[in-house]
DNA sequence: GTAGGTGCAAACCTTTTGCAGCATG
DNA sequence: CATGCTGCAAAAGGTTTGCACCTAC
């Protein structure tokens, strides 16, 4: 899928839902679209100011938060405080491994693992909105460089 | 297991890696092996200060950095930025479910989650640490109190 | 005696908010 | 032309750090 095509469908979605699509917005969320690394709200910030030196901190959290709500975009807690996301267009959902000592993010998926939670879930009467698996250790490279304690 | 037995444990493996145990150690465990609910590190400081209130802030989450490295408790992102903190001793590993609206956490395991987690690992030659699965939604009670949207 | 640990306050970092002006629908 | 969006700067919230003093070993 083409980087205009998606852009139209989150314009087509927003308008829909009674957001304005604004200058910004449109930048902002091209980026995070051409983005195809997990990133932080400050690196956003940073790639949408290359573009447009004048763009605000606050509106590129605020559309993130948007874009989070409407399902474009997710966020993933770093495990140290941070957030981390990814856009959502194009991909199917994946969990993820993050290297301790190279911070390589490293993406899975296993419907398998998927069917269990949904199983889980519907054991307690749980309704699942969305969730997150992530394995925290070390990747192939750092474990042969021996860097580990 | 019993309070007194788990403490010992703590000292123990403490003292043998290296760290002091100190009046505020012990009772920053104390009190951590005593809530059996998912604090935060400002919650379990004012716990600890109940008991003697002049333990300081950075005492207490330099303790739990020390905790957490020593595996005897276990961070959870609560999603919003913030963090949860839950002792690990004489506990299994499990899972969580957090309700969006009552905010309650329901613990949950199974193991072939676990094993498919270790074979995914495994295939990309990646050494798991820790891991952690949480599921967003909406609890069994939220759903009948229709309180969503 | 000497690391290592502690308390305090200030620094930090990321995210949110109040407000006045601007641009979209 | 009304409302929603933006930029700015300040505030907030949670965590870390520098430093002088203290204490376990």
């Amino acid at each position: 899928m083409k980087l205009d095509q998606e852009l139209g469908i989150v314009e087509a979605q927003l308008r829909r839902t009674g957001f304005r699509w604004t200058n910004q917005r449109s930048l902002i969320v091209r980026t995070a679209l051409g983005s195809h690394e997990h990133f932080t709200a400050e690196e956003l910030l940073e790639l949408c100011r290359r573009s447009d030196p004048k763009v605000s901190r606050a509106t590129v959290y605020r559309t993130l938060a948007v874009l989070e709500q409407a399902g474009f975009v997710e966020g993933l807690d770093t495990g140290d405080g941070g957030r981390r996301f990814e856009h959502v267009l194009g991909h199917e959902h994946h969990d993820h491994m993050v290297c301790r000592l190279c911070a390589s993010i490293f993406e899975f998926r296993d419907d398998e693992l998927e069917r269990r939670q949904e199983a889980a879930a519907k054991k307690l009467g749980f309704r699942i909105e969305r969730h997150s698996l992530r394995i925290h250790g070390l990747c192939r490279d750092c474990q042969r460089a021996g860097k580990d304690r």
